[in-house]
DNA sequence: TTACAATCCGGACCGGGGTCCGCTTAACGT
DNA sequence: ACGTTAAGCGGACCCCGGTCCGGATTGTAA
């Protein structure tokens, strides 16, 4: 079972918006795209399906900054409400854009082979999972950066979520004896797409430099001799 | 001689907005409200002190959210216009009411006494620098989230690159080996006023936790033996 | 087929950040 | 005192994210 649930659980009825709500963590798999989305309307699924494809051409067209609320609107003959309605903000757009990829990965570490996925030792998998994310993250950089909520979000918006409590399983594994919530959070951060950007794009480090820091951190963080 | 030209540096001309140029990184010190800053007009000067009174005064009556540019232009009697010229963008200026605090801050662990300044091994000082940045920012915490930039510039702005240089030298000082560059990175996001602000106030942790997780984080890094 | 209720639509509207440019004024030389 | 000029000023203006609500559509039950 993998976590899908932040697109479907961010437009409700509207007058109340959204606010993540519970943790409905656990749904089941299903494409952003074909709009297999349950209990929509048909016009609505249509529209929903419209505005995707309408706003990954401007993304991919001329960039996602061309990724405007009215833009994406206007691209797909809908309303501007009908955009917020459906997606509830431009975060909740642009990571719906994401969520195809998002559930590939989440299956990958969650279900998926050896070392990413169960069968190999924790610190292994930890190994395995940060360069997963500095690739995919660095692949998919100008949406995931534009993606990104604002400061008060950023720890709660529900993708980064699951990725940090795995994280935070493995941890729990190999050090046992440490805070693995908080020691989760600072791993993450080395995965932070701004910081990933910032890093390759802005001061010109080499990809394959991140991936050793990070192999060393879950070294030096687990306690583990230098594997190198 | 501390850092203090993230503020002088802002506003040049205008036309040719910002963009934080080089790194004239060294400046004197000099109080951000008593305006003493260097080749300003008598009026923009005192414009100045009046912006920063009236952003000062608002933050304190309404909240750092009621620090609208135009609210501040308006209570300070003063076009929404010099507003930006005087400090760049929304950021420029709540950075702005954060300096002074900010520079004694840096006093402490540039040239204060230790643990925190100079004369203790590195990793004490690095263990003492988490327990004041995380106090620090406890205090300051609406003004520090407000005045947070976007995603982008997180890792550009001034205030934060001096911290990240800092912690930076005091690593090479201790673990010689390794990445500092990007070990700071990572130690510095332990310190993000965002974080602090997700595990004190939404999560509800005792900030004593957060600042134990930092010297544990600082001894696995370092390599120390867990001194608890 | 008709009627009804739930759902959805769309675009007018709002507020806030950021820009522009013609006018004003402080600073300085004579 | 006066003229010149660069610096400063202010508010109209634009764009965009987000909200609202009267009216249109869909699904359904009779």
């Amino acid at each position: 079972m993998l976590y899908a649930g932040f697109m479907s659980a961010a437009p409700p009825p509207f007058p109340t918006p959204q606010e993540p709500v519970g943790h409905p963590e656990l749904i089941q798999l299903g494409s952003a795209l074909e709009a297999d989305e349950p209990c929509l309307r048909a016009d609505a699924a249509r529209n929903r399906a419209r505005l995707l494809e309408a706003a990954a051409r401007l993304v991919a067209e001329r960039g996602a900054d061309a990724v405007t609320m009215e833009a994406v609107a206007a691209a797909a003959c809908v309303g501007k409400g009908t955009v917020f309605r459906r997606f509830g903000d431009r975060t909740g757009l642009l990571t719906a854009l994401l969520d195809h990829s998002e559930k590939k990965f989440q299956a990958a570490f969650l279900a998926g082979p050896p070392p990413l996925g169960p069968g190999a030792p924790p610190v292994e998998r930890l190994r395995a999972f940060g360069r997963a994310m500095l690739r995919r993250s660095h692949d998919e950089l100008e949406l995931q950066l534009a993606a990104e909520p604002g400061a008060n979000r950023r720890f709660t918006a529900p993708p980064r979520r699951v990725l940090r409590h795995h994280v935070a399983m493995l941890l729990r594994q190999a050090v046992p004896e440490a805070d693995c919530e908080l020691l989760s959070h600072t791993l993450m951060g080395q995965l932070d797409p701004a910081l990933i950007h910032h890093l390759t794009e802005q001061c010109g480090m080499p990809l394959a430099r991140l991936e050793d820091a990070w192999v060393d951190l879950v070294d030096r963080v687990t306690g583990e001799a230098p594997a190198r």
